[in-house]
Formats: C-alpha cells, sequence, structure tokens
DNA sequence: CCGTTAACTTACCATTGATAAGTTATCTGT
DNA sequence: ACAGATAACTTATCAATGGTAAGTTAACGG
C-alpha cells in the first residue's frame, strides 16, 4: 500500500471485486489529473498509486481518455443535479435563468480542472473535446455527455420562460446560446487566466447576469 | 526537395543564410500545426517537410513551444495592425469599441488555431497557455504576448471613451473585461464546438455586441 | 482437488521530445 | 592557396510515453 495513496488497497482483489479496482483507478486518476493536469498524468504513475502495474488499469478502462471521461461524467452529475433542482423548486422565468447562469458559474469555479476538459478541451485529444456539446439526439448514457445536457436544460429554461409570456430579443435558442456564450466567457476567463489581476471577480458575475438578462429579455 | 513541401529548399544553407532556413521551418510548422493540431504534429514531421533532420530544428528553437510561439505572434500581428487602424480612423467612442469587437471576432473566426493556442490553450504546455494574458508590465518583445496587447487596447479604448464623456454602468477596467469576456464568448464556442448546430452565427456575434454595448453604456 | 477464468505481471513495442557528439561545407585571414 | 574557425547539419542515442502480447497467479464452482 502507497502511503501516499489514498485509493490504493495493497492485494489483488478477490473474484467479483473489479468494480472496486476500477474505482480506486478512478479515485487515483482524479487526484492526479486535478494535481497535474490529463497530459502530465501517466498511466503509470495512475497505476502507481492504485498499487497495481499500469497494464493493469487496461483491464478497466479501454484507455486514458476514458478514464477522463467517466470523472467528467461524475463531477457534472453535481451541476445537473442542482440545476434540476433550481427547476423544480424555482417558478419565475427570470429568476431561473439567473440561478442558472449563478449555478453554471459556481460550478466552473469550483471544478475548474472539469469544466476545462469539458468545455474547453485543455490538453485533451480531439476526440474527448468534442463531447462537451454534443447533438440533442446524442445517447444520453454516452461517457461525457454532461456538458451537452447542461446546455439543454438552459434552452429548455429559456423556451419555457417565453412559452409563459417572456418576451425575447432573440429566437430562444439564440438567447440560450447567448447566455451561455458569456456566461461561459467569464468562466473560462476566470479559469484559465487565475493569475490576471481581473478588476472584480465577482462583480465580472453578477454583471455579466445582469447585461445578459437585460439584452435577451424585451424591456429587461 | 520534398515534393510535397512548400518550404523546403534542399541542400545545406550557405553560413549567414541560417535565417532563411528558420522561416522554413516557421512555415512548415504552421503548415502542419494548422493542418493536425500542436500535439499530431511532430519535431520530426516538422522536419521531414523541411527537408532536414529532426535535431536541426533545435539550431533554430530552443523546444517546439517557441515555435508555436513564434507563429502566434506572427498572426496576433495582423489583429494588433487592424485595432491600430480603427484607433487611428474612427473616433466615436461606441464605434471605436463596437468595432473592436467585430475585427477580435472576425479575427478569431479567421485564425482559429491561433486563437485557441493564445486565448484557450488548446493542446499545449501550461507554460504557452499562461502566455495569452499576461500583466500589462511584461516585455512586450517577449513571445507570445499577442493576444495581452490585444487586450490592453481594448482596455485603452474603454478608458478613453469614458474619458471623452461616455457614461458607463461599471469602472472602465471591469467594462473591457466584460466586454472580451462576452465576445471571447462566442469566439471560442464558434471556434471550439463548429459542428454545433449553432442558430445563427452572424446574429450570435451581432446581438452579442448590441448586449454588450447596451450593458456596459448608461442609456446605450 | 481440478479446471476455468478473473485479476494481475513481466516484457515489450513504436513514438515522442530532446541531447551528445561527431561531420561537412563555407567563410576569413594570411 | 591554404589553414583554422565555425555555421550548418547528421547519426546515434536517451528516457518517457500510451498501449499490447503473452504469460502467471489466485479464487471460485463443481
Amino acid at each position: 500500500m502507497n502511503a501516499f495513496s489514498t485509493a490504493a488497497t495493497g492485494g489483488r482483489k478477490k473474484r467479483g471485486e473489479g468494480h472496486t479496482r476500477r474505482e480506486e483507478i478512478l479515485q487515483a486518476a482524479k487526484e492526479l489529473f486535478l494535481e497535474q493536469g490529463y497530459e502530465a498524468t501517466t498511466i503509470r504513475r495512475i497505476a502507481d498509486r492504485v498499487g497495481v502495474s499500469a497494464p493493469a488499469l487496461y483491464l478497466y478502462f479501454p484507455d486514458k481518455e476514458q478514464m477522463m471521461l467517466a470523472l467528467c461524467d461524475q463531477t457534472f452529475g453535481y451541476l445537473i443535479e442542482s440545476i434540476r433542482e433550481i427547476e423544480s423548486t424555482v417558478s419565475d422565468p427570470r429568476e431561473r435563468i439567473r440561478r442558472f447562469g449563478e449555478a453554471y458559474l459556481k460550478f466552473g469555479l469550483a471544478h475548474p480542472d472539469e469544466y476545462k476538459l469539458v468545455f474547453l478541451g485543455s490538453n485533451i485529444p480531439e476526440s474527448v473535446r468534442k463531447l462537451g456539446h454534443r447533438m440533442p439526439t446524442d445517447d444520453p448514457t454516452r461517457p461525457g455527455i454532461g456538458g451537452a445536457i447542461v446546455f439543454q436544460r438552459l434552452v429548455s429554461i429559456i423556451a419555457e420562460a417565453e412559452a409563459s409570456g417572456l418576451a425575447l430579443n432573440y429566437p430562444a435558442d439564440t438567447c440560450a446560446e447567448l447566455c451561455w456564450m458569456a456566461m461561459h466567457g467569464v468562466a473560462s476567463a476566470l479559469i484559465l487566466k487565475p493569475e490576471f489581476p481581473w478588476s472584480n471577480r465577482d462583480l465580472l458575475g453578477t454583471g455579466m447576469l445582469d447585461i445578459v438578462m437585460k439584452g435577451i429579455i424585451r424591456g429587461g
């Protein structure tokens, strides 16, 4: 057992316990990805932390990329959950949109690495990067679909807002895209350039939300 | 001479002509980076296209990263130039901001790979990604500084607009950050997810610009 | 207690960015 | 003309990477 690991369990797994090894690998991979980034994390280092040989990882994942996707799904579940909660507890259309934006930005800042991986494709292969925004028709059980689900919720929220009488300055889908792009601009900037002397981080979030609401809602 | 290359010149360079080899390397690297991306482009492939051995590249660049930075500087020069032209020919403060946004977005869409490299840090080392936004005090001759210069121009444009009487809803630097973030959100989304069925690409650009102008300018 | 097979290891592969050390061709001073 | 000096370049090699092949060990069912 590796003293520096939170995942290693030491010995060989008993039959039928392979799934616990899989979770140990995910845990170790998550720690290392968050500590050092995707590229810097090698399968050998993950294997070391778990306490197995490198090829053992390939018993549980087809490749490195799928480990990352499994982790993204896990983390994005939290955001999807909090959006569902907003949808089920907040009825005012304006407030829903605002709360979505707040939750989205809060999530991005709380999970910058997962955000980077899904929405910015930082240091990951092309095939992974494309998973952030997928067509609505794509298989919802497919790994890495989290980002697309989040975006789809915003489209629904804004479409429902319009259906319930809110006048928009642009088509509903365009409004959703503008809203997402604006908040994504804030999130990605704060995440990718943490060392930049931003004038006022909180004001950038609330200000952008104000600007977007005013811009997409007629008379907003 | 490699028949598939636009850069290879065949033989050994004469003394004092090393700079032409350097430019050939940059040209070949640019083609390959744009065709296949940064990671997929190996120094061996660059060297093949130029028609020299791989280690020969290290006579002209300390590493692969510096090749990319040199290319980014080259390309960003075009954007900096067009911004300078706007500043020298457009006097109306509102129009200046709008024209900046248009030029910025147009540049991003015309040079998506360089944009990714400087502003999104896609598939490149941490050290390169950080160069997009640098402190104003940084050495302006340093490779990769282009993105920061562009942002600094926007700060100036908005600060001058305020000084000339334009009323802003937020501090000038915050307005610049919001403006940049919003346009960056549009640019990065369209660049990173080109296959997504965006409702209306042109409207997203002009719409976001409208929204931002209205949002940061009092009574705008 | 024996055979099946899940769980895992050792040995290996091609490719990567990069370096060390040697070679060749061109220029300069005499 | 010729002898360094050195710019320009090559061959050989390195350690690290993601991934594979093939064998080994241990746990379970009958």
